[in-house]
DNA sequence: CAGATATTCAACCACATGGTTGAGCAACTT
DNA sequence: AAGTTGCTCAACCATGTGGTTGAATATCTG
């Protein structure tokens, strides 16, 4: 899923797709690329889980995978809460560094 | 960004580095790879921002970079705010379908 | 039926990636 | 000075990735 994620073409499909369902060629469209190109990026997508497509006469309609989608919401708020916890832990740890190279210099 | 943390040995280094700095070796311990091996992927999380390093005689002290955290904790939440709130649209959306089919049938 | 349209598939290519090995370098240790 | 330690660098390799092209498939349209 991370995976899926890393490339820009696939999140602005994620994007489009957030405005509604698109076939194959619509979310196809905005890039400079072959068509088959896109449907690879459509395909990883799907595998991912992150959206579904529903074959509707030649078109292929997709939207996203309310399912998958909750799951990668939730992972992505645990590493936000997590780091962001931690930058607190660091800021004081700093903190307290600088307080002690202020009164008595770097001892290591 | 996105691409550093989507190598699970990456995400994995930040994870020991959330407990306090990390010497390069540390960090490779826990892993079945070379020092070399484990370095790039210290490097790449540098280069991303993720981390910095301070030399500190022959060994290199690693820690989360407070900055480029946030910012990447921002983005996650960002990500996360933005598909909880599609996904109620979703939700919506397939509910209403439900409503329309269960007295009219599919019409299209 | 003969197109045209929407899409996938398979083969291919260039390039990035994750990994190794071997050497090199700087800094401690004796 | 000689050796060991911690780490990087450069070269290399296998594999994966994003992309292309050309053909195949299935559906709609005339």
């Amino acid at each position: 899923m991370f995976h899926a994620l890393a490339d820009p073409t696939r999140r602005a499909m994620l994007h489009a797709l957030s405005n509604g369902e698109r076939t194959v060629g619509e979310l196809a469209e905005p890039f400079a690329m072959t068509l088959a190109g896109a449907s690879k990026h459509v395909k990883t997508l799907e595998s991912a889980g992150l959206i579904r497509r529903e074959v509707k006469g030649r078109q292929h309609l997709c939207r996203l995978d309310a399912a998958r989608l909750a799951d990668a919401a939730e992972w992505l708020s645990f590493y936000e809460r997590f780091w962001t916890e931690r930058l607190n832990v660091l800021d004081a740890l700093l903190r307290e560094e600088d307080a002690q190279s202020d009164t008595q210099g770097d001892r290591r």
